[in-house]
DNA sequence: TGCATAATAT
DNA sequence: AATATTATGC
């Protein structure tokens, strides 16, 4: 292995669009009324069908093309318009898939963290996480593969020498691809030797849940929960981590039109919209003196 | 709750 | 068609 190894991730995160450069996510191409007066697609946009889901997730390029190219152009979509269909099924409809991000996997570690090993179950977690539209389950899957991650992780750093980027290492099936989420947020060392004999795991002094539960933070999975009509799939945010968070960006109810789907398209050579804005918040630098611990993005209040 | 397995998405 | 990621069932 190879520091490129070591490496990529940290060449891959410099790669990144820093936020200014984001593309705002909250703001429409078009806003609906010029949608609207164009005549163009109509937003009822009933055209969900159960089958795709939005899926924000960037690729991950190691070979990262990085051309400015200048293909940004975003195809005037596709505004089908739809034969009208229109209707929808509004009840008995499933849940979109829930799409684990950087920002949310962080929280959940975080979450996690604070509650120590031993309390972190996925009700507990859940709830520290007040993540509207989260849901036990959400979690209870997650929480199984991340612990199968850190598992792993154990599993490999046992023996090696301390840096474990656990990246290269093909074969062993030490990155099961998800990896690259879970690498996206520190794992709080604890989490690797939980064996503290003696020493309980949770060592964090108290997180007093109201700290998280400020505002119920603005925090995306929007799961259509309270009145089933539009289905809509989990949204991302992507708000820029640094400042604050605003806006759900979702439709809620009507006017909405297909929101910006911006994030896919990334035709070759156009990074878009990479909603990896993490970090950030909980900067755990634990380096001199700063606070090494830093909860969730409550960052505002 | 945790784990195994199914389902779904890309 | 295969693989990755999430949902469900036990």
């Amino acid at each position: 292995m190879r520091e490129e190894d070591s490496n990529w991730f940290a060449k891959w995160e410099e790669e990144l669009p820093k936020p200014e450069e984001l593309m705002p996510l909250s703001q429409t191409l078009i806003s609906p009324d010029l949608a609207i007066a164009f005549d163009i697609a109509n937003p009822t946009s009933p055209n969900n069908p159960p089958n795709k889901q939005q899926q924000q997730q960037t690729q991950i390029p190691q070979s990262s093309q990085q051309q400015p190219n200048s293909s940004a152009e975003f195809e005037s979509s596709e505004l089908n318009g739809l034969g009208g269909g229109g209707d929808e099924p509004a009840r008995t409809i499933k849940r979109p898939r829930l799409v684990w991000t950087p920002q949310l996997h962080k929280r959940f570690v975080d979450a996690v963290a604070h509650l120590g090993i031993k309390n972190a179950v996925p009700k507990t977690i859940m709830q520290l996480m007040s993540v509207d539209g989260l849901t036990r389950e959400n979690v209870a899957s997650h929480l199984q593969k991340y612990r199968l991650y850190l598992k792993r992780m154990q599993g490999l750093s046992n023996g090696g020498s301390g840096g474990n980027s656990g990246q290269s290492l093909s074969g062993a099936g030490v990155d099961s691809a998800m990896d690259n989420l879970f690498a996206s947020s520190p794992v709080p060392a604890h989490f690797l030797h939980p064996a503290g004999r003696g020493n309980p795991d949770q060592f964090l002094p108290f997180v007093p849940v109201s700290s998280m539960q400020h505002h119920n933070h603005h925090m995306g999975v929007v799961v259509g929960h309270h009145h089933p009509q539009v289905q809509q799939q989990y949204r991302q945010f992507g708000s820029p981590a640094n400042g604050h968070f605003d806006h759900h960006p979702f439709l809620s109810r009507q006017s909405q039109q297909q929101v910006q789907r911006m994030g896919t398209s990334v035709h070759n050579g156009s990074p878009v919209v990479s909603p990896y804005v993490d970090d950030v918040d909980s900067s755990a630098v634990p380096v001199n003196g700063r606070k090494v611990l830093t909860l969730f993005p409550t960052g505002d209040d």
